[in-house]
DNA sequence: AGCACGCCGACT
DNA sequence: GTCGGCGTGCTC
């Protein structure tokens, strides 16, 4: 027992922006040992000493608060998490890098609220001898009390019942079993039991490595061995067999006595990837997601903590998965947007990772057919280990591709959505039997309605947003929710010609079934999937050969394998190029390539046409050849020299209020703050991309620097402003190297 | 957030 | 002269 250790410091579990600050507390002798960080105590607090509960994030010998004024911790929260020291550095590292109150960083950390308690599986047990229950039962049958009786009868046989028993068996109410109790006749148990989401158990297969994948899992494997795990991308072309890796090396750890942790984008879109990680390591993997109850994560939480389970799947949230013994982090499709939260803390698993896999020793292992360029350039730098898997494990090669340069198609004459080209493919595909994917991204546009005599387009009363028709009848706005009838006509200039914007895939269906009749063809986009369970089924009856023709949103480059598609088709390239946002290129050349990659994937060689506007384009070119170096070369000259993450870190302060003037005068005397302070490279403040969500208008800055503790600072001077102000119903967020420009 | 102290109006 | 309004300001 460790002696001399008299202080805590304690945070107060409330979301309390003047609480969040350390507290220190006496830790009383018969609590010495015993409490440590991450301790979840029960203190007395304020002038009325009311109870409160907090966490120790600290234990010091000594404390710099007036000793006199220090109170005594009061003792340990029943059934407290006890969550461990690493979820409160992990706190600390997502509140100074990300910013924040500690307690945000901590509701983050902290998987589930212990209050939300396990089911709890009564039993109620015999107290009485037999003869007094008779004696019981007796009476009960003589003042003609069935209920009591029954179940004095069946507590006399069995001197064990469970509660599902008395409700369910027996039909006996709950008034009936708590006067038995008081009575003395017998008394509840209670359990608590894990809730399990169902395993289905499939066939082993072992599948053997290629020579890329047994390269990289040996030297992976040698790194854990000799205690040098570190941080490694895997750059693996669509279809090598990244998953096969990730099995290897968590089968390996599992057997060592570590645990896993396997991050993915989304869970409904790799379903195959955990199908194959149930039938290797059945019910020692578990499945999180974020349907779940906060009761049942809370339960993955306990089989985690208990070694129940080796291996936790599950969107970012699951790193925070309290394993004793972590020895790795998989992150598959490192480059996905899902891994950044979207709410304060606005934290990156990639980062969050790193840092976890620093403090327990783990591995981290990311991969992607194309990394972010945050992941390739710190492995070009040598801050992660690269590996490259340039073969496909089918062996087949990677597509054919094809760029159709579409200002060419108009001049030509064709004015359809489909380059003749794209058209003659069709044909054939069609005629072969094998399957088409047509991909088109046209948000933004769909659904709108504009009038056709004045061209005003409707939009949101409540955002800078245009309205969005759905059905015949209602439009809605997709930021706030609004729903408004559809106005017979317009309502600026009175004309009764309003026309709304088809979906482009909806377009897109209508030229097909009239192109092809008796082809069948299924569309896949946000009007499809809106009811539950419809994306799984659409995604099958494609798989199954129900349709020859998909024809989707970028929802459908992602996740399944379609070995029987030989041809993909990209029909507007450049669409997700016009966004004025940093990593429009980015995400088009991802776009592309996985979508490219979606052609024969399997013992067929498929073919992928771009039709794009900008052919020139090297977001395109590179897409069509596969070039992610090329690409990343690119990519980097332009972050480089326009200074943009990963070649700088860039600080976005968003600033939301009702009051235009106010929110914009806010910003600039932020501005003034921030430049004050000394000089830094400061873009704005400008009105956000979309100015007005829910009556609330916006405004962005945005400060770069390469030194990340220069920009954590400039954020706590930007605290500092803002605490000092009077905000009225202004409110600020954080966002360090957003995913998004607002 | 609570719960104090605190400095001004209507009451035994 | 007190009781009590909730306005500011701490709370380890």
């Amino acid at each position: 027992m460790e002696t001399g250790v008299k202080y805590a410091d304690v945070c107060i579990d409330v979301s309390i922006e003047k609480l969040d600050k350390p507290f220190s507390y006496r830790i009383p002798e018969r609590l010495s040992g015993i409490i440590c960080v991450g301790s979840r105590v029960r203190i007395p607090f304020g002038a009325g000493n009311t109870e409160k509960k907090g966490y120790v994030i600290a234990i010091k010998d000594d404390t710099d608060y007036d000793p006199d004024k220090v109170k005594e911790i009061l003792g340990l929260v029943e059934g407290s998490m006890g969550a461990e020291d690493r979820s409160f550095e992990m706190a600390a590292f997502i509140k100074d890098t990300y910013g924040g109150t500690l307690s945000q960083a901590l509701k983050a950390v902290i998987p589930a609220k212990a209050k939300a308690k396990p089911v709890e599986i009564k039993t109620l047990v015999r107290k009485m001898d037999r003869d007094e229950l008779l004696a019981l039962a007796a009476e009960a049958a003589r003042k003609n009390q069935r209920a009591k009786e029954n179940l004095l009868r069946a507590l006399i046989e069995n001197d064990r019942i469970p509660s599902s028993w008395i409700s369910g068996k027996l039909r006996v109410s709950g008034a009936t079993v708590t006067g038995l109790i008081k009575s003395g006749a017998a008394y509840y148990e209670t359990s608590s039991e894990y809730r399990k989401p169902t395993v289905s158990e499939m066939e082993k297969k072992n599948v053997s490595l290629n020579g890329e994948q047994a390269v990289i899992v040996s030297a992976i494997e040698k790194d854990i061995e000799e205690g040098k795990a570190g941080n490694y991308l895997i750059h693996g072309v669509t279809g090598s067999g990244k998953t096969e890796v990730y099995i290897r090396l968590a089968e390996k750890c599992v057997l060592s006595g570590k645990q896993v942790i396997f991050l993915i984008p989304e869970i409904a879109l790799t379903y195959q990837t955990l199908a194959r990680f149930y039938s290797k390591f059945g019910d020692r993997v578990s499945v999180l997601n974020s349907s779940m109850s906060a009761g049942e994560k809370y339960d993955q939480c306990e089989r985690a903590r208990n070694r129940d389970i080796d291996i936790i799947i599950g969107p970012r949230s699951a790193l925070f998965t309290p394993f004793p013994n972590l020895g790795l982090i998989i992150m598959d499709e490192e480059h996905e947007s899902s891994y950044k939260s979207e709410s304060t803390p606005k934290y990156h698993a990639r980062e969050v990772a790193k840092k976890l896999c620093e403090l327990s020793g783990a591995a981290f292992v990311m991969g992607s057919a194309t990394p972010s360029m945050e992941s390739y350039s710190a492995a070009v730098s040598g801050k992660f280990t690269l590996f490259t898997m340039k073969e496909r494990a089918t062996g087949f090669g990677l597509p054919q591709t094809e760029i159709i340069d579409l200002r060419k198609e108009l001049s030509g004459g064709n004015r359809s959505m489909f380059s003749r080209s794209l058209k003659a493919h069709m044909d054939e595909t069609l005629a072969r039997g094998e399957q088409i994917m047509l991909f088109l991204n046209r948000r933004g546009f769909s659904g709108q309605v504009s009038c056709r005599e004045c061209g005003k387009v409707i939009m949101c009363p409540h955002c800078e947003v245009p309205m969005a028709l759905h059905g015949n009848s209602k439009l809605v706005c997709h930021y706030c929710g609004e729903i408004t009838g559809k106005p017979s006509n317009c309502p600026s200039c009175g004309s009764p010609y309003l026309a709304a914007i088809k979906a482009g895939t909806e377009q897109v269906e209508e030229r097909i079934v009239k192109m092809y009749p008796g082809v069948k063809v299924l569309r896949m986009d946000k009007d499809t999937t809106s009811a539950k369970g419809s994306y799984d089924r659409i995604l099958s009856s494609f798989a199954n050969g129900e349709a020859q023709i998909l024809i989707g949103t970028q929802m459908i480059v992602k996740g399944h394998d379609f070995p029987n598609v030989t041809l993909v088709g990209i029909l507007a390239a450049d669409l997700s190029l016009g966004v004025p946002d940093y990593r429009a290129s980015e995400r088009t050349f991802q776009l592309l390539a996985q979508a490219c990659g979606r052609a024969g994937r399997g013992d067929k060689p498929g073919l992928s046409i771009i039709q794009t506007y900008q052919p020139e384009h090297y977001a395109v070119k590179c897409a069509a050849a596969q070039d992610y170096e090329a690409f990343y070369e690119e990519e980097s000259a332009y972050r480089e020299a326009a200074g943009y993450p990963p070649a700088t870190h860039m600080l976005c302060i968003q600033l939301f209020g009702p009051d235009q003037k106010k929110t914009a005068l806010l910003a600039e005397e932020l501005s003034d703050v921030i430049k004050s302070k000394g000089p830094v490279r400061i873009l704005g403040p400008a009105p956000a991309n979309i100015m007005k969500v829910k009556d609330y208008f916006r405004y962005v800055l945005y400060v770069k620097n390469a030194d990340l503790k220069r920009l954590s600072d400039i954020r706590g001077v930007s605290e500092d402003f803002f605490k000092d102000k009077d905000m009225g119903q202004m409110f600020v967020q954080f966002d360090l190297d957003p995913m998004n420009q607002i």
